[in-house]
Parts: structure tokens; C-alpha cells; sequence
DNA sequence: CTCTCGTTCGTACGCCGTAAGGTTCCCATA
DNA sequence: TATGGGAACCTTACGGCGTACGAACGAGAG
């Protein structure tokens, strides 16, 4: 086969696992995290889905490394951030922190929660939210209690049920006001709360408030946990 | 085609909505979710994959119907259970019954957080769950919050990051004492903390005491919050 | 017995992840 | 400047997935 004159002179892009990563990154950012699969970013990137795998192991490396994306991106904001003083308010700056790399990336809870291999760059992240309870006098018995506690939470998200899809045509008859009777407390809720805050993003009342109120609620507790 | 002897007197199963999902339901527990595929489901019934969509829409259905089998397991636990004295302990007992549901199901937790339809028999869990809360003393705004803050707890899971996947051979000095030097407080803690309690069932050091813990945290929590 | 119609099955399509092996290109060395 | 080795990339193909489509079946009604 003869080498044709639009080919002879294009610079082959130079293939790395960050540029996949990014690729895959902005794919699921643009077009939602089904989007990404081989093919679709091996396309992004002007390439045939194969070659991706000279550079990640395979598709489950690939998420791993969205993922380092996402603690990159936490841990670049946070060192243009001031520390506040007390480990309080130094996990919230560093868990709000978190928080809005999820919302400006919504495909990430499900990503991490879907990892199984250990990450060290996540690992790195948890170590600092230990050394910022540590520092603040917890014992490593308190700060293990509190790790679990938290959950996602430390990484800014907070499994929400109760999250319908938005984009889904309502079913017939399973909305919420056609089942008045069967859920009497949540009708009587809903229509005294008002639910129409434009501002949640990452779900279903999923808003800015209700996620603080749920961090303060545990931090409230352990700082009543730490001795004084 | 002529039929044969074997099949000719053979009565053809009954299909149904419920079969299929308890099908579906002991297939998991069996050989894990990702067994559960159409024609997996199908060959455990002895019909063919394409059968199934006559009783369910898609496999979104099927799984829909699979969390249905959860609830229904947990309310029919409840109703065994005396109810305890106070909206706390009952709230407790309601979501340790549903806990214990989800480590018989270990399948269960990814499943529920997947799914986007409004689904009736949950809803009628939580409306039980902010029942218990309004008759507790809940105002609707402080039963509202407190949902959100429970999260997938009120459901008897948690989100737990660092779950590495047991069956997997470990990667290449990526263990955590490989990285002492990065990670030093979570070293420090694992050390101390001893991580070995054969009893976590649901992912890494999830066992009852930490579920319990970040429970009664927020239990502790919400109960300053009600009116005396 | 025949007709009807809901249920089941056979086949096929377009996705997916990825195994295997061929091709192209860069660059060190002669 | 010529050449050979190896990394980067591509082509092809396989098996499995969800599921659309239409044919075949079988029980109950006439």
C-alpha cells in the first residue's frame, strides 16, 4: 500500500496515558460516562480503540485513571487555598473542596464507587483528611471510626437515593402525587418543603445544604468525640 | 420441526413477573450480579433469553424487580420484630433489619444506587422511615434533612471507599506498607487499629461496629436537633 | 375441530471489551 | 547514508451483551 499525500507529512499524536485519561475525562464531562468506552476515546483522540491498550492495561486501568484526574484536580485547588485554622474547618475547606470536583464532574461518585483496586493518589487524598484529624487530637481508634463514618462524604459526595431520572418520561401512575395514600408522611413533606431548589445538581435536593447539614451533623458529633 | 417424546408431555413452566425476579435475586447471591444477564436469567428458567420481555420491560425492569425482592425481605422481617419504645430505637431497628438484608445480598447496595426510576415499594420504606421520625417529634423541615443526611444508611448501607477487591492479585508495590513514606497516617492508624476482624462482611472493615457508629453519630445528631 | 391470541423461541443486529498478529515509523548504529 | 530493531499503531476477529423482529406453539372459546 502507497503512502498517499494527505498522510506523508501528519505528526502522529504522541499517545500517553495522561492524554487518555483527559480524553476520557472531557468524553464523559461532554457526553455522560456511558459515552466512554474504548472506541469513543480512542476516537476523541484520532485513533483506533486498540492502541489505547499499549498504554493502559485495559479498560478498568482507564477509569482508575479518570479517577487520578479528579484527586489531581482536588489537591491543584487546594493548594490556592489558605488553611483555616482548627481541623474542623480544615476538613470542610478540604472535603467542600472535593465536593465541587464531583459536581463539576457528576459521572465521579459512580466511577470511584465502582473501583476496586487500590489508588494510591486516593489513598494520598484519605491519608491528608487522617493527618488533618490527627493533628487535631484525634486518637487513630477516634480518626478509623470517623474514616467510616464519613464514607464518600470525604470525598465531597453522599449516596442520595431517591434520585430519579430527570430526562426519563414519568411512569404511569407511580408519581408521587398518584400514591398520596401509600405515602402519606412523604406527600406531607415535599409539599411543606419546598422541593424546587434550581441549585441541586448532583441529584435529587441534592443541594449544597443538605450535604453541609449531613458533614456538620457527623463533625458535630466527633468534635464532641475529641478530648478537649 | 416434529416433537419429541421428551418435551411432549412436559408442562411448560409458568413465567411471571415474580419468578423472574427471584430468579434474578438467587442468581446473585449464587454467582454475583454479573451473572444476571437476560440469558442467564432465562437459562436458570429453562427459556429462552427473549422469553423474559413478555413479564419484563428490559433489564432495567428486571432489576427494578430484584430491588422490590430486597424490600419485600426487609418488611417482611420487620413485621416479626416488636416495635421498640421512641422514634430512635425503632429507626434503629428498622435500619439494622434492612442492614441485615444487604449483607445476605452483598449485590444489592450497587444495584439500588443504580437505579433512576421512581420505585413504589422503596418509597414506601422511606415514608415508613420519616414516619417513624414525624411521630417522633420531626418537624417535615428537620425529617427532611435528616433523610438526606442517612443517605443510603437508611437503607442499612454505606458508601465505603478503600475496598479493594479481595480476590485480586496484589499489583505491584502498590500494598499500603510500599508506600509508608506517602500515606504515613493511615500506616500508622492500620498498625494500631487492628484490621483484621474477620466479621467485615460488606467491603473492607465494614462490620456492624463501624456501620453502628457513623449511625449513632448522626442518630446523636438528629436527636439534639428535635424539640424536647 | 378450528380460530384466536398471548406466550415462547430462533435468528439477527449492533454494540461492547479485547486477543492476536500485521504494519508503519523513529532512531541508533554502521 | 543505509539498515535493522522495537515501540506505536492498525486490522481483523471473537464471544458476550441487550434486544428488535417474526415465526411457532398451545390453551381456551366458538
Amino acid at each position: 500500500m502507497t503512502v498517499t499525500e494527505s498522510d506523508q507529512h501528519l505528526p502522529r499524536a504522541p499517545l500517553s496515558p495522561e492524554r487518555i485519561a483527559l480524553a476520557a475525562v472531557a468524553l464523559a464531562d461532554e457526553e455522560g460516562i456511558g459515552a466512554v468506552t474504548m472506541r469513543g476515546v480512542a476516537e476523541r483522540l484520532s485513533v483506533e480503540a486498540m492502541s489505547l491498550y499499549h498504554h493502559v492495561k485495559n479498560k478498568d486501568a482507564l477509569l482508575d485513571g479518570m479517577v487520578d484526574v479528579i484527586i489531581e484536580e482536588i489537591t491543584a485547588e487546594m493548594v490556592g487555598i489558605e488553611h483555616p485554622p482548627g481541623w474542623r474547618e480544615q476538613l470542610r475547606t478540604r472535603i467542600l473542596t472535593a465536593r465541587r470536583a464531583m459536581l463539576r464532574h457528576p459521572w465521579a461518585p459512580s466511577v470511584i464507587e465502582t473501583r476496586t483496586r487500590i489508588n494510591p493518589k486516593l489513598l494520598i487524598y484519605f491519608d491528608a483528611v487522617l493527618g488533618t484529624m490527627v493533628e487535631g487530637g484525634f486518637s487513630y481508634d477516634l480518626a478509623h471510626h470517623a474514616m467510616h463514618a464519613l464514607g464518600s462524604r470525604a470525598l465531597g459526595f453522599n449516596q442520595e437515593l431517591f434520585v430519579p431520572d430527570d430526562s426519563a418520561p414519568p411512569d404511569e401512575g407511580t408519581s408521587l402525587s398518584d400514591m398520596a395514600d401509600l405515602v402519606p408522611n412523604l406527600v406531607g413533606m415535599l409539599t411543606e418543603v419546598a422541593h424546587d431548589d434550581p441549585d441541586s445538581t448532583l441529584g435529587w435536593c441534592d443541594d449544597q445544604t443538605e450535604f453541609e447539614f449531613g458533614l456538620d451533623l457527623l463533625l458535630d458529633g466527633l468534635e464532641r468525640k475529641v478530648a478537649p
